[in-house]
DNA sequence: AATTCGCCTGTAAACGATATCATTGCAGCC
DNA sequence: GGCTGCAATGATATCGTTTACAGGCGAATT
């Protein structure tokens, strides 16, 4: 593979002129660049990017941890960040963390490896938080969805819990009452959240949160089965069911239809995120939509903010969510309970 | 940030000595070792991997370029090829090239600029190929699911043709005649397979393929539900509809019940990939499993033994496929026609 | 005691770019 | 003609590693 120095040589000039040529803002005679540019053109000469960061220390790289990526949630959001990476001449490097704090660490090390110039740490799941750096520089690290409350980080997420009680709002119009969840696990801040927005939408109606049967699900397709399934053979009355997640609320509508139970004559489902395929359900799918590429525009913003200058102050970011209507809410029966004919 | 120098000097060692603890295969003595160790630990010190690929010419990245990332196919093709990576010490750079052969070629250029060491290729639209390589040492590329039928580089694809031939076999075993067809665009391979695997199947039964409705589609949950709406204006009499993607199938599944049609008594449906969320689907949907992680894994398996051998003959992997029967598809009503209710 | 052998360690030369500083050539000016 | 100033180029140090080569030193062998 050819280097800078054979370019050099058959172009007849010095090392540092073709590094000129090829940093286009710099100063090189129009004659000089088109003979570097045939050089180049006949050795098919690429610059070794290894070498030039290690000189310039920088990678152009910038790490994405996710969780997971089987989900949907998760494309969304990188292809978010893919869109403006791109523009900004970084490439995006995808790290899948399982939410395993040690494999999060090893990704920060990498940056401290100068093998990459900033991490974005999506997490769903625990606020597995990078160790807050104690050294010279800080390292450029942006936090998007899931963090604890005390982060001192530039962060980005959108509001789980008024998003939640905006959909309980709804299912209260629709004059429902008793109103069953199937939430998100609890020790992780999401979950936490979208059920704190389950209670305060219960609260402002003047319903008994205590009341209200309540199953605990992973946000998975089969958690929204079998949750349902555990709702059911409970046989507690309720008209609709609220989910933490569109995927649950798509198992939970594979359940209840088994059940022999219609959606939404029988009961009303809700899900929350919007994913493309809720709109394909069967019904197609009342939830609320939050900006899953928008989140990862934001957080990537942030980075270049970030990159650009490294001493500026953290920022937090706050999407904003929209109701989604469609046909898997519809008005509560007059008889009031739906249940236990499983 | 310190650096290789640092530590020796508060060893008291030579950075060569330090080099070598690092690297763990090397002899050291354990005292030493340990005053390194304790150095490293001090100065909280990481290893410039950018310098340390620059010196032995390699980036322990690789790429995987694949069309997009907002589908579950891909999720879970990346998500194969990473397990394998992350154990062989590699690490995985996603790139998304929405079909780009431009971009294709910029990944390409990467490995010649040795940002990355290898690339693996999941294309299910075009077989945009890398350039075949003029050059001294062969660029190690794995191609997957897609790619020219000439090419000579190691590959991995599971048989789209008898797969698609084994779902129609299964219609006809169950007394259907009239099978529509939702196609992927032909125009790509893949597409084009799965249709060719839809005729072989027809043709096998005695059926005329020429009298089968078919419409057109790129695999998407929309285009399902657009070309079902299209096979329904259309009029043609149909009991089944047999789909390229299990996306499309649930499209049609939405739109047949727009129409008032009862899956799987009025028509039956067919999907293709196994899908999660495909379990599901009301009804769940029958289809044809491939082992999408598999792939993954498969292409990343072919891509180490390449990178442990440049010169090795390049290989071709096919994986097996499975049929998977669930309630979407059922024995043919006696009647013979059941579209043009719309 | 001299030689050989192995282990461990140090010295210094790469790797391939960028950036600083010095130099050259040439135009413009008095 | 000698001076300044500017644009283009060259020489070279540098980034932080790895590694070939060359000792040094003690133990084992003769």
């Amino acid at each position: 593979m050819a280097n800078i120095k054979d370019i050099a040589e058959l172009a007849g000039v010095s090392i540092a002129t073709v590094s000129r040529a090829l940093s286009q803002s710099a100063s090189v005679r129009p004659a000089t660049r088109r003979k570097i540019d045939e050089a180049i053109e006949k050795l098919n000469y690429r610059p070794n990017m290894l070498a030039s960061g290690l000189r310039r220390q920088r990678s152009n790289n910038i790490i994405v941890a996710v969780p997971n990526i089987s989900n949907p949630f998760t494309s969304r959001f990188v292809q978010g960040i893919e869109n403006l990476a791109r523009e900004a001449g970084y490439r995006v490097l995808l790290a899948i963390t399982e939410s395993d704090q040690m494999l999060l660490d090893s990704y920060v090390k990498m940056i401290a490896g100068k093998q990459a110039d900033g991490l974005i740490v999506l997490d769903t799941v625990q606020p597995c938080s990078p160790r807050e750096d104690s050294e010279d520089t800080p390292t450029p690290i942006v936090l998007a969805c899931e963090y604890p409350p005390d982060t001192t980080r530039s962060r980005v997420r959108h509001d789980n819990v008024e998003a939640m009680a905006a959909i309980v709002d709804h299912l209260v119009r629709l004059g429902h009452q008793k109103i069953a969840a199937i939430t998100g696990p609890i020790e992780q801040r999401m979950g936490l959240d979208r059920l704190s927005g389950f209670k305060l939408g219960m609260r402002r109606a003047g319903l008994d949160v205590a009341q209200a049967p309540i199953a605990y699900g992973d946000f998975s397709l089969d958690a929204g089965y079998r949750s349902t399934a555990e709702l059911l053979a409970r046989g507690d009355a309720f008209t609709a069911i609220c989910c933490a997640s569109d995927e649950m609320a798509i198992g939970a509508l594979a359940r209840l239809r088994e059940a022999g139970l219609k959606v939404p004559d029988d009961v009303s489902v809700t899900g929350f995120d919007n994913l493309r395929v809720s709109a394909f359900s069967i019904p197609p799918l009342t939830t609320v939509d939050v900006p899953i590429q928008g989140t990862g525009e934001a957080a990537m913003r942030l980075m270049l903010d970030l990159l650009r200058d490294p001493e500026e102050a953290p920022r937090e970011v706050i999407l904003p969510h929209k109701l989604v209507v469609r046909e898997s809410t519809a008005p509560a029966k007059k008889t009031g309970r739906a249940a236990a004919s499983k």
